[in-house]
DNA sequence: ACTATATTTCCACTATTCTAGAAATATGGT
DNA sequence: ACCATATTTCTAGAATAGTGGAAATATAGT
């Protein structure tokens, strides 16, 4: 983790949509949801949908593997986690 | 804590100038530091700072003081605890 | 090949953010 | 009152982000 890392990954959790988005994926489990699963979930429309979880992906928080004519979305907890642990250590030391 | 206070910090800490005022902050401790040691520290044009401080004063993750000429700036480390703590509950339970 | 479903990409528009110089304001010292 | 220092506000331009309709692409089934 670095700054620009941790600083990239904030930004994008720093948005409503996109945070619900990733909220849902965390919910969801190891499953994860497709993205037509968020969409019935958050009711966003399609392109936005899209362009929110591709910067999700963009930044490593979120990954998708295709089935069939369906991508299925996942949380990837360790980003998050590490993001958590960088917080800590780089800002919450007194 | 709500989602849209949590996108709020996340969204201003989302952003390296941002992010290192912020962890200079913490890193000065309880005594804090004023605007212009910021300014030598970082090395950013006085008005591009005050905006960015001025953010992070908004979204409540710094607060200040004035002493005199000097205004002094402090992490409200709570906030950002409130704030991690937010993402473990809301965003890592599997 | 055709059709249906799932999702992205393209496009254009609007809104917000970032940046920093210059001017204004605030405070304290002489 | 005047001057110096600290910081903000004003202003404006450039860049980035957000939004969503429409068209394009991908996959699967018939």
């Amino acid at each position: 983790m670095n700054i620009e890392k941790a600083a990239g990954q904030l930004s994008e959790l720093g948005h409503v949509a996109r945070l619900n988005i990733y909220k849902a994926l965390v919910k969801a489990g190891h499953t994860g949801l497709a993205v037509s699963e968020i969409q019935d979930q958050l009711e966003i429309p399609n392109s936005t949908l899209s362009h929110h979880i591709a910067r999700l992906v963009k930044v490593g928080l979120v990954s998708q593997t295709r089935e069939g004519r369906v991508l299925r979305c996942h949380a990837q907890y360790a980003q998050l986690d590490a993001l958590i642990s960088y917080l800590q250590d780089e800002c919450c030391s007194l």
